[in-house]
DNA sequence: TTTCAACACGAAAACGTTTTCGAAAGGTTT
DNA sequence: AAACCTTTCGAAAACGTTTTCGTGTTGAAA
C-alpha cells in the first residue's frame, strides 16, 4: 500500500525545502529550471496530487456545493441534481448531497453540518414541514454568514436570495385554459394542502381561469390530498359523488392513479374524462394511456439555480445583494390524456 | 454580516490562548470551572461551531463518503443513494455525489477529483464504457492507497473489494421458470450487450433453466439491445416476426416498451402474451396493466453498501484484507401483467 | 525556610498547502 | 576593492483545529 505523498516528502527526498517544491510545481520563474524539472519528474512519479483538504483550509473556498432536498426519489428531484451537477462539474465543483426526508429537523441539521466549513454554498428546496413551519432561522443564518444559497421549486418569499422555479401559477392557468378550449366545464383540482407554496400556486391558477371564464368555483371539486396514504380514497370519493369532465393534478403521481380508478369504473380517457398533470416526469410518459403534462424542467432547473449560485461565489465580495429569481419556462406537453 | 466564529477570536476576546478556549469547549479537567464556563457561554452567544475542514486535516478523516454511479435520474440508482445516506447519516457522515454519464473518463476525473482527501471511501457502480474496457486502474490506485472501495450492481471480478449485489443469474433463473410454471414455452429476453455485467449474468440464468427444462434456446427470441434508441425498433421487429408466449426483460424500459407495443398490435396482456421484468421501478407499479418485476431493493443495496464501508473506515487500520460479497434477496413481485 | 504536589494555563507542533519576504551566492559595474 | 543587482532558494506565516508538554503559581508538608 502506497500512501499519497505530500510536499514534506518530496521535499525530504530531493533534499530541498518545502517552498522549493511547491514553486517548481507551480512554474514559478523563482526556481532554476533544473530543479524545477527534477522536482516536476519525481512528483510526476509518483503521481503527486494536492491535498484538496489542505487547499480548501488556505483558500478558504471548498469548491463544493451542498444539495438539500427533500428527496431524492423522485424523478423531479433526481433531474434537477442531475443539471446542478452539469455545470458543477464543467466548473469545477463538486455536490455533496443531503436529503431532509421532508423533516424540518433534518433539514436544519444537515444545513448545520455543512455550513461548517464543508460546502461554499447551497442549493435548496424546502421541505413540507419547514414550509408550514415558516421557521427559517436555519437558513438566514447561513445568509448571514456570507454563504450564497440559491433556493428552486419548493421557495418562500420569506427569505431574501436567489431563486429559480417555474411559473405555478401561470402554469395551472394556462393547462386549465387547454381544457376548457377544449368545451370542458366541469374541472376538477388534485391538489396538495395549502403549506405547500407549489400546490397554493398552482390552485390560484386553476381558481383564477375560472374567475376569467366566469365558471363557478365548485369546491367540491377541488381535492386537497395531504399524504398519498389517502389518496385512492379521495379520489375515488370524488368521482362517486360527483361528474366531471376532466382534472387538472398537481403531480403525476395523483394523475395516474385517478386515471386508473377512473379507467377501472368503466370511464373512458379521453373521451369521457380529459387529465392534465404537472411535472413531466416517467410516469406520464409510460403510462397506459400516456398523460399530458405540464413540463417542468427539471435539469433546466438545476443548470440555472447552480449558474446562478457559481456566479455569486465567485464573484467574490461584489456583495450584489442584488437577488434575482429566474424563472423557467413551461411547456404543455399533449399526449393521449386528454381530447385533441 | 456575521461570520464564523473561531477559536481564535474566542481566545482574543476572553483575553486567553487558544488552547484554554479549545479544552473549554472539550470540557477538560485541565480547566478550572470559572474559565471554563465563561467561555462555554461565550462560545454559546456567538453561536461557535468547530471548522470542519481544519478537523478534517488534522484528523486526516473526512467523515465523507464518495459515490459514483452512472447516472441519477434511474429510479434505481436514486433509492441506492438513498439508502446509503440513510445509514450515512445515522453515522455522522456526508455523501458527495459524482456521476459518470456512463463515461470511462468521467468516472476516472471524479474519482481522482475526490480521492485527494475529499472522501474517506467510496461507493460505486461502473460505467458501462469502463465495464467495456476492463480498465479499472483508477480504483486499483484508490485502493493501492488505503481508501476502502464498495462496489454495488455493476461491479468486476477484476477488483478485489468489497461488493453487494443481487443474485442476478438465480433471480433471472427463477423468474423464467416462474413463467414456465405457468405452462408458458416460448419466451423471448430483452437483454443488454453482454458487456454489462448484470445483463450477461441475467441471461445466463435464462439459459440455464431453458436447458434444465429440456427447452431449446431459440437466438432469435433473444434480443440484445444496445442502446435506448434502437429499442422500440428491435422489439417491434420481435413481436412481427416471432410469435411468443411471454418475456422477461432485464430492466423496466424494455419492459413496459414491449408491452405498449403488444397491446397496440391487439395482443392480450396477460392472456395472450405475460412480461416480467426486472428492477422493481415507478414504472412497474403504475403501468396499465402492471408489471410483474423482480425486486432490486436499492435502499437495501445502498444500506448494505453504506454499512461495509462505515465498518471498515472505522475499523481502522486492521486491515482485514477479507473482502465480501453480500447478495441482497430478490422477491418475484407479481402484478397484472403474468397470468395467474 | 525549603521542597514538592496540585492546579491552571500557555507555547508549540502537527495536518498540507501557498506565498511573502529575507538572504546567500555569484556576477557586474564603478 | 566597494557597491549593487540578479538568481535561486529557504524560513516562516497563515488557514483552524487538537494535543502534548512545559511552566508558573499556590498551598501544604517537612
Amino acid at each position: 500500500m502506497r500512501r499519497k505523498v505530500t510536499l514534506k516528502q518530496i521535499a525530504k527526498e530531493l533534499d530541498v525545502s518545502i517552498s522549493t517544491v511547491s514553486k517548481s510545481l507551480r512554474d514559478s520563474p523563482e526556481i532554476s529550471e533544473d530543479t524545477r524539472l527534477k522536482v516536476q519528474a519525481f512528483a510526476k512519479l509518483y503521481n503527486y496530487k494536492p491535498n484538496n483538504i489542505a487547499l480548501s483550509l488556505k483558500n478558504k473556498k471548498t469548491k463544493t456545493i451542498g444539495i438539500i432536498i427533500p428527496e431524492i426519489v423522485h424523478h423531479f428531484f433526481a433531474t434537477v441534481i442531475s443539471g446542478i451537477e452539469q455545470v458543477a462539474n464543467e466548473c469545477g465543483y463538486n455536490v455533496i448531497v443531503c436529503l431532509s426526508d421532508e423533516s424540518f429537523d433534518k433539514e436544519v441539521i444537515n444545513m448545520e453540518m455543512l455550513a461548517n466549513g464543508s460546502t461554499d454554498g447551497f442549493i435548496m428546496s424546502l421541505s413540507k414541514e419547514t414550509q408550514q413551519k415558516k421557521d427559517f432561522h436555519h437558513l438566514q443564518e447561513v445568509i448571514n454568514q456570507g454563504m450564497p444559497v440559491v433556493l428552486f421549486d419548493r421557495i418562500s418569499n420569506d427569505i431574501l436570495c436567489d431563486k429559480v422555479i417555474i411559473d405555478d401559477q401561470l402554469a395551472a392557468y394556462e393547462a386549465t385554459n387547454f381544457l376548457i378550449s377544449k368545451g370542458l366545464k366541469k374541472i376538477a383540482l388534485l391538489t396538495t394542502v395549502d403549506y405547500v407554496s407549489v400546490g397554493k400556486l398552482r390552485t390560484d391558477g386553476y381558481l383564477n381561469v375560472l374567475h376569467d371564464h366566469g365558471i363557478e368555483v365548485d369546491e367540491n371539486l377541488i381535492i386537497r390530498i395531504e399524504d398519498t396514504e389517502h389518496c385512492d380514497e379521495k379520489i375515488n370519493e370524488l368521482l362517486e359523488n360527483q361528474s366531471i369532465d376532466a382534472i387538472l393534478a398537481v403531480n403525476e403521481l395523483f394523475a395516474v392513479t385517478a386515471l386508473k380508478l377512473a379507467m377501472s369504473k368503466g370511464i373512458k380517457i379521453p373521451e369521457d374524462l380529459s387529465v392534465v398533470a404537472f411535472t413531466d416526469g416517467i410516469i406520464s410518459k409510460y403510462s397506459t394511456p400516456t398523460i399530458t403534462t405540464i413540463s417542468q424542467n427539471g435539469i433546466k432547473m438545476g443548470r440555472k439555480a447552480a449558474e446562478m449560485l457559481i456566479k455569486r461565489l465567485e464573484l467574490e465580495d461584489e456583495e450584489d445583494e442584488h437577488y434575482k429569481t429566474e424563472i423557467i419556462e413551461t411547456n404543455l406537453i399533449i399526449r393521449e390524456s386528454t381530447k385533441s
